[in-house]
DNA sequence: TGATCCCGCCAACGT
DNA sequence: ACGTTGGCGGGATCA
């Protein structure tokens, strides 16, 4: 076998091709299985070349393909260096093996280049594993690791044995907003400073005192990392295909990206993220074996990501060291977004874990992702499937085999109690209640001594309920009413500006009533965030851990550049010097706080269903419905009275930040500044702005199920030929601009976009204590700096958005200087940290 | 060396 | 029983 063939290349491009051509057209044509091509030879190295310049840039990449290889040095490089070992002898063997050749990554590559990343409707793009595993030449096992982490990102879904849905990045922003709302009620963003912050302690050789108690706590939230079990979902969902039991890749997939998304800097060191995964730092180092084969499986799975251009690998020099990081690049997900729900009606993945949702969503779901042929086939079967939908469903709870529960991935840390408890599946609202209330009480039994810890997690279901004990953790943050908000604004949404060069991005939280507001403005302003000054300094909080971030790129300025005002915020005096009983007795009792006032407060809650956790710990976007919802409760007092309490205590780094409901309270949250900058707000926030800015609230529960019927609606139409099967009518929130409509749908985005924001706040709150901590360090008070370069916000912009359909652009808006005044109130993230990146 | 991570054994599942 | 999935970790490569 000589080397270099390019026959391989042809396979391997051909299907790109098909896929440039016809972008987002009809991919009818989809697998092609080409066997024309002569599968037998490997690809050259150039081929492999060629890949990873495409791939490099997807836009590029079908001309690029055709075109020369020339271009590139990398490619130059490369290019000579298979053209050495070509003349060296025919040892192409040497030539060819290089490991490298054989990466995942470029394997990857390879992959998504036979599809296209916006593929027409559902329709044909089938993928048939084993054709691909021999037109790549590669083993079937290795398509596996691919196809595994492109499903936890809804990229692709199962249809068959040997059948996947090649369903592209329309699902992804949805995806991504899931997840990093999953993410944010897993409270990642605190497990992340614990570990670091232990980190730290080890290395100082902190008292053992405290790293038993550290450990033990963690310990226990943490255990239950693992449980996920089947879920209950995918086995129904996919009817026949499924697999079963989500395991690893999957999930880990999932968390590892909620780990950059919910992380100001989006950066995630490796350590850190097998910390996380596992569960949690158990006992300390518990197992090496299990860390580093953590470890393997998340260079696997970010080496996908990577070929996705989702993150990209950097490394973060700390004091200690080098280490191996990940900084995310892929598109900055706003927590608003008004997200309508996801589900285009094309992607239909088939969700393995949707929760609550209905089984005949589900089924319309599932329905949806095939392809059309299969569709006619399917539909009478998938009729009946509805119907013993929820027979099924029941009998995947109760299955033995299936462990139904639940919350355990996502949650996997947080809760305290045992994992079981946690883990009833969504579905069986009704049944969480009731027992909701029960683990409330054990909750909050618990409370204290997990508490500490603070990391519980929330549980995947939500609760509507009301007086949520104390165990935040558990009301999943859908259900959770606004957090803190400036009194008066039940809501606040956030939005989160990318800031391209630098990478950071910002996050704003406007009121709704202003949201509108902003809308109008114009496009570009440029948020601080601050600090306050004074918040209670973290103790724990290492000036060791900041680590200053310079990347080759302009990521430099982040962390250094990073204009922090001050908003007037009074605080309290920091309570440092607690220790961690103290602090966990001030948890309690704010909790015990917290609670009363919880009482008060009623949940909105489960609204926002829009997507929904697995007890498996798989997310799968959807659309929402809303079924659970209960009625909300009037929302009395949520807006006076702000749930950050609530959110206080739960804070994994809790015994760190003593900061107690009441005190929460005293703080101002500090209102944005907004400086008119360049930074021009997607058009998505906008548009997503004005729904939540709406209404809302009140009205949360009314709407309800809509989506359900419209993905339905999408189904049947496609099949019946009144529409093409890439139509859709409902749609994806990107492209939809819904205006502030009084439709139902806005309603739960509402609701949802109030969790976030309560979680946000939370987060921010601990961020801005953490700056405070960091402050007091230095000694010194970050001033305001307003970043200098902005970037284009369209960049930005179209990253988001990639929806063909144009958005309404920002642009329209009306520019307007004052913006400031009207977003008023508001967190920002800043990244605190500063880090040194170095990319690779 | 330590960082990466390919390779493929082999068990859990599905059919 | 056999085929499909995919956890897992030894050990080869790379840097």
């Amino acid at each position: 076998r000589s080397v270099l063939k390019t026959p391989l290349k042809q396979a391997a491009t051909s299907p790109s091709v098909l896929a440039e051509i016809q972008p987002d057209c009809q991919p009818l044509t989809t697998p092609p299985k080409p066997k024309e091509t002569p599968p037998v030879e490997p690809w050259t190295p150039t081929s492999n070349l060629k890949m990873l310049i495409s791939a490099a840039s997807p836009e590029i990449r079908s001309r690029e393909q055709r075109r020369e290889l020339s271009n590139n040095t990398s490619e130059v490089l490369q290019a000579k260096h298979c053209l050495q070992e070509h003349l060296s002898g025919d040892e192409y063997e040497k030539s060819q093996p290089s490991r490298k050749e054989k990466s995942l990554g470029l394997l990857c590559h390879k992959f998504l280049a036979r599809y296209p990343d916006y593929p027409s409707t559902a329709e044909n793009n089938y993928i048939c594993l084993d054709e691909v595993a021999e037109e790549l030449n590669v083993e079937r096992r290795r398509i596996y690791d691919i196809v595994n982490v492109l499903e936890s990102l809804h990229m692709v879904s199962r249809l068959a044995k040997n059948r996947y849905a090649w369903h592209g990045r329309h699902n992804l922003s949805k995806t991504l907003q899931a997840l990093k709302k999953v993410g944010e009620k897993n409270k990642y963003t605190q497990q992340i400073q614990l570990i670091k912050k232990r980190e730290y302690e080890r290395e100082f050789d902190l008292d053992g005192e405290r790293n038993e108690e550290m450990a033990r706590s963690s310990g226990s939230t943490k255990h239950s990392e693992m449980c996920f079990v089947e879920l209950p979902g995918m086995e129904f969902r996919a009817a026949s295909v499924n697999s079963r039991k989500d395991k690893s890749l999957r999930v880990m997939s999932q968390k590892f990206v909620m780990l950059f998304l919910v992380s100001t800097p989006q950066i995630v060191s490796l350590e850190v993220a097998a910390k996380i995964l596992i569960g949690e730092e158990q006992l300390e180092d518990l197992d090496k074996s299990k860390f580093k084969t953590k470890i393997r499986r998340l260079y696997d799975i970010a080496n996908v990501l990577s070929s996705l251009e989702l993150i990209k690998k950097v490394h973060v020099t700390e004091e200690r060291g080098r280490k191996p990081a990940f900084k995310w690049t892929g598109p900055e997900i706003l927590p608003n977004i008004p997200d309508t729900k996801l589900e285009p009606t094309s992607t239909t993945c088939p969700s393995p874990i949707s929760e609550f949702i209905p089984s005949k969503e589900q089924c319309s779901k599932n329905l949806f992702p095939s392809r059309g042929k299969q569709n006619f086939t399917r539909h009478p079967s998938l009729i009946k499937l509805v119907k013993s939908i929820e027979n099924d469903r029941r009998k995947v709870q109760s299955a033995p085999t299936s462990p139904v529960k639940i919350s355990a991935s996502t949650d996997q840390n947080l809760s305290a109690f045992p994992s079981k408890m946690p883990q009833v599946p969504a579905i069986t609202k009704q049944q969480m209640e009731g027992q909701s209330k029960k683990e409330k009480e054990m909750k909050m039994k618990l409370s204290r001594s997990a508490l500490e810890c603070n990391l519980s997690l929330p549980q995947a279901v939500p609760k509507p309920e009301a007086p949520r004990s104390a165990a935040p953790s558990q009301q999943p943050a859908l259900s959770q009413p606004l957090g803190v908000c400036p009194p008066g604004h039940s809501s606040v949404s956030p939005v989160i500006l990318p800031h391209p060069h630098s990478g950071v991005s910002y996050a704003i939280y406007l009121h709704p009533s202003q949201a509108h507001t902003v809308t109008t403005f114009s496009p570009s302003f440029m948020v601080q965030p601050l600090p306050h000054a004074n918040v209670t300094g973290i103790k724990s909080m290492n000036p060791k851990l900041l680590n200053r971030i310079t990347t080759e790129e302009g990521d430099k300025q982040i962390a250094t550049d990073e204009p922090i005002k001050s908003f007037t915020a009074e605080e309290k005096p920091p309570i440092k010097s607690e220790t961690s009983s103290k602090r966990c007795l001030k948890r309690s009792q704010a909790l015990q706080e917290n609670n009363l006032i919880k009482r008060y407060r009623s949940d909105e809650e489960s609204l926002d269903t829009s997507l929904t956790f697995f007890s498996s710990g798989y997310l799968i976007p959807l659309t929402q419905c809303t079924h659970s919802s209960k009625a909300g409760f009037p929302n009395k007092e949520k807006a006076g009275l702000c749930s950050l309490q609530h959110t206080t205590y739960n804070s994994p780094i809790a015994g760190v930040i003593p900061v107690t409901g009441s005190e929460l309270k005293a703080v101002n949250i500090p209102a944005f500044q907004i400086t008119p900058l360049n930074i021009m707000l997607s058009p998505t926030s906008i548009a997503a702005a004005p729904v939540l800015s709406n209404s809302c609230l009140n009205s949360s529960n009314t709407s309800s199920a809509q989506n359900p019927s419209s993905s339905v609606l999408n189904f049947t139409l496609q099949h019946i030929g009144l529409i093409p099967a890439g139509v859709q009518v409902p749609a994806n929130p990107f492209l939809q601009h819904v205006p502030v409509s009084s439709q139902p749908e806005n309603v739960n985005h509402s609701s949802e976009s109030t969790n976030l924001q309560e979680e946000k706040v939370d987060e921010n709150i601990l961020q801005l204590l953490n700056c405070a901590g960091l402050n007091r360090k230095h000694g010194a008070v970050i001033p305001p700096s307003v970043p200098k370069e902005t970037q284009e916000p369209q960049t930005v912009t179209e990253n988001f958005f990639r929806t063909p359909g144009g958005p309404n652009t920002v642009s329209s808006l009306p520019a307007n200087s004052d913006g400031t005044d009207r977003i008023s109130q508001g967190t920002l993230y800043i990244p605190q940290r500063k880090l040194e990146v170095s990319e690779d």
